[in-house]
DNA sequence: GCCATGGCTAGTA
DNA sequence: GCCATGGCTAGTA
């Protein structure tokens, strides 16, 4: 059984369209909490095969990926150049280009 | 206690 | 680079 914050997270992440990304701090917005990014960082870590999200899409604030490469982290970067999603030199994903931002202005 | 954050400050250049 | 944040789980007198 999940809670509220929890299902509304998972539902946060699965409408991030592809070839887009949104950030933690914004879903947990969209899921009613500005302040639950490191929920939805729980959430990825341990739902993501069970829900089958599509957890590559979710980055932090400054457009980077948080995930140690090896853990994950070079992965991701592939399959978000596989959406067409395009890196900086710094590693950095333009947000103004490709994020998807749905949360409420002000809860 | 864990967790794939985020925001703000000190201390450089 | 520090630390407040918050839902959830493991493991327990």
């Amino acid at each position: 059984m999940q809670s509220a914050f929890t299902r509304k997270t998972i539902d946060a992440i699965l409408s991030i369209p592809w070839g887009k990304v949104s950030t933690y701090g914004d879903v947990a917005a969209m899921a009613g909490n500005r302040r639950g990014a490191r929920q939805v960082a729980r959430v990825l870590h341990s739902c993501s095969r069970t829900e089958g999200l599509p957890w590559h899409r979710v980055v932090n604030r400054e457009g980077r990926i948080s995930l140690d490469p090896m853990q994950g982290g070079d992965l991701q970067k592939r399959l978000l150049i596989d959406e067409g999603v395009e890196f900086n030199r710094s590693g950095r994903i333009d947000l103004a280009l490709y994020g998807w931002f749905r949360a409420p202005a002000i809860p």
